[in-house]
This record gives structure tokens, C-alpha cells and sequence, in this order.
DNA sequence: CAATAGGACCTTT
DNA sequence: AAAGGTCCTATTG
């Protein structure tokens, strides 16, 4: 009962392994941290610079695109906080197989949604260099705190420890007290008003940081099994890795059930387009593509759900 | 008319 | 051989 709105994520997180500071070291630390920045010898500190000298544009969509719906982090940004800021070192040496020719440019795409189109690849390029360094973030945070990357196993050590965290980040005044007796299931079920209502001056900043983490850690788990020990990707999974990413992919395919694995595609050009993208198959489409669902069925992988409705699936095993 | 279901054959890994 | 990709026919909502 109750709506779990991180359920998917409760299981445990064996990937952060569990190595620096202890307890004590970090009381140590959190007794400077009057003084003097002791988080300066650490490179995950807020990289300021990076937002005065360059790509403002092009950091801030990235964000844009990392972020939920609501766009008042976006706008917290860019006011000076400092924001979690990305050092946005080896931004055009990346380098790329261009075997794919860009999908035909003429096709009559006219979509309702205008948007799109074939910069999906560029967008996802951008988008996951982003993400890795988030995730870097994150890593190095759980080690430094020795706490679990997901927030839903916190305590309410583990929540103090992130807020002390957190605070250092952004430099923000000691805000914990507020949320003293919370566990981070409490936390990730409130919202950014609670938060606010717990903190007014830095609520709203601890809020959107713990929704940054969200984000990175659906990442972590889409990463964690698709594209590890570099196998070829089975196009089961791909559909799951989209579907991990509500915020990116979610007006192309997304649960209608998650529990029971039950999805729809929504667009299923689009998905085809990713899909083809993906493999290097310029000639996707979703005749195809929903071929290869199809073959699925013998497998036992997916189905069609008990009452069959159009462009709708069902994992068979589901999370 | 697009989605669905499968058979048949081919290609890639 | 496994996992699609390609093509095609027939059926269905």
C-alpha cells in the first residue's frame, strides 16, 4: 500500500564499492568545515569557473535535459548557485565510428511534436557524457560518505551524512537539523515544497540535488546490465533502457504497468529510428522492429498483455 | 490503414 | 548457432 514513487529502485545497490572514509574521518572533516574549505582537495566541488568562461548554452540544455520536468533548477543556475557544475573538459574530441549515415534527411517527418528529428544522436552523445559525470560525482560522493548510491536505503545517518554533503557543494548554511529524523525513503517521497517548508533558504537546492542523484542513479541501473561486459545489445534490453529513462524517452515509449513490465510505444517510428540508430541499421522500422518483438513470444521474454491492445508489451519477467 | 502474426530466407556476430 | 534483419502474405481492429 502507499505509492512508492522509487519503487524499481529499493533493490539493494551492490556496484558502489565501499571503500574510504569511515565515520570518524568524516566527523573530522565536518569540524573544519568552518574553517576552511576541506572539501577543496577533492575534485567533486562545484566547478564555478566552468560556468563563467564558456558554453553557458550548451550547459545549460544539458541540465535541462538531465532534470524533470520543471525548469526552476534551470533558472536557479543560471543565477549563480553553484550548481553542480560539469567540467566540460574533452567536449569536441570525441570521436565516433560515422559509419551510420544519417538517417535519409527527406523523409516526410512532419511530426505533431516539431522537435526531435535526427539530432537524437547529437542529444544523446551530449546527454551521456553528462550523465557519466554525474555519475562520477555520485560514485566519488559514496565512497568519500560510505553510503549506498541509492537513496532509498539511507538512514538517517546516511541522510545526515548527504546533507553535510550537499551543503559543502553548494556551500549552503547548515540546513540538517531540519531533517534530522528522516530516512532517505522519507526524503524521496517529499516534495520540493516539503522541503522548502523544512528549509526555506536551501530547500529548494537540497531538493533539486537529491533529484540529480535520482536521475543518476536510473542511470546506473540501465548501465549496470545492458552495457556491461560489452555484448551486443538484444533489443529487449534496449527497449528497457529506454523505459528506464521516463524523462528522456518517455513521450516515445513508456509503463503503463511497470510493475507487470507492461509498456506502450507511443511513437513507434521514433523508437524504430533509436533502435536502428543503435544497431547501425539505417533501415529500421517498426515492421521490423516488431518482428524481432515477436520472436520474443516463443522465447518467453515478452508477450502480448491478457487484454491485447495496440503497441502495447509485456515483459514477461519483469523487474 | 496501421498493427499483428508468422513463415521463409539472409546477414552478422 | 543465436539474434536479429528483410521481405512477404494474411488477418484484424
Amino acid at each position: 500500500m502507499m505509492s512508492n514513487p522509487v519503487s524499481g529502485l529499493s533493490e539493494n545497490t551492490d556496484f558502489v564499492s565501499r571503500i574510504g572514509m569511515t565515520e570518524d574521518s568524516f566527523v573530522l572533516l565536518e569540524r573544519n568545515r568552518c574553517s576552511e574549505d576541506p572539501w577543496d582537495t577533492v575534485d567533486i566541488k562545484p566547478n564555478i569557473e566552468a560556468l563563467e568562461r564558456g558554453v553557458p548554452g550548451l550547459y545549460l540544455s544539458c541540465y535541462d535535459m538531465l532534470l524533470t520536468e520543471e525548469a526552476t533548477w534551470v533558472v536557479k543556475v543560471s543565477e549563480g548557485s553553484p550548481a553542480l557544475a560539469v567540467p566540460m573538459n574533452r567536449m569536441e574530441s570525441r570521436e565516433e565510428p560515422e559509419q551510420c549515415p544519417v538517417i535519409d534527411s527527406q523523409e516526410n517527418g512532419l511530426s505533431p511534436g516539431l522537435e526531435g528529428q535526427m539530432e537524437d544522436r547529437s542529444l544523446e552523445q551530449v546527454q551521456s557524457m553528462v550523465v557519466g559525470e554525474v555519475l562520477k560525482d555520485i560514485e566519488t560522493a559514496c565512497k568519500l560518505l560510505n553510503i549506498t548510491a541509492d537513496p532509498t536505503e539511507w538512514n538517517t545517518g546516511n541522510v545526515q551524512k548527504w546533507m553535510l554533503w550537499t551543503e559543502h557543494l553548494y556551500r549552503l548554511p547548515h540546513a540538517g537539523k531540519a531533517f534530522q529524523e528522516l530516512t532517505g525513503k522519507d526524503l524521496c517521497a517529499m516534495s520540493e515544497e516539503e522541503f522548502r517548508q523544512r528549509s526555506p533558504v536551501c530547500g529548494d537546492t537540497l531538493y533539486a540535488h537529491l533529484d540529480i542523484w535520482k536521475s543518476g542513479i536510473e542511470e546506473l541501473w540501465s548501465e549496470a546490465d545492458s552495457s556491461c561486459s560489452g555484448q551486443p545489445i538484444h533489443l529487449w534490453q534496449f527497449l528497457r533502457e529506454l523505459l528506464l529513462k521516463p524523462h528522456n524517452y518517455g513521450r516515445c515509449i513508456r509503463w503503463l504497468n511497470k510493475e507487470k513490465g507492461i509498456f506502450k510505444i507511443e511513437d513507434s517510428a521514433h523508437v524504430a529510428r533509436l533502435w536502428g540508430l543503435r544497431k547501425n541499421r539505417p533501415a529500421m522500422n517498426y515492421d521490423k522492429l516488431s518482428r524481432s518483438i515477436r520472436q520474443y513470444y516463443k522465447k518467453g521474454i515478452i508477450r502480448k498483455p491478457d487484454v491485447s491492445q495496440r503497441l502495447v508489451y509485456q515483459f514477461v519477467h519483469p523487474v
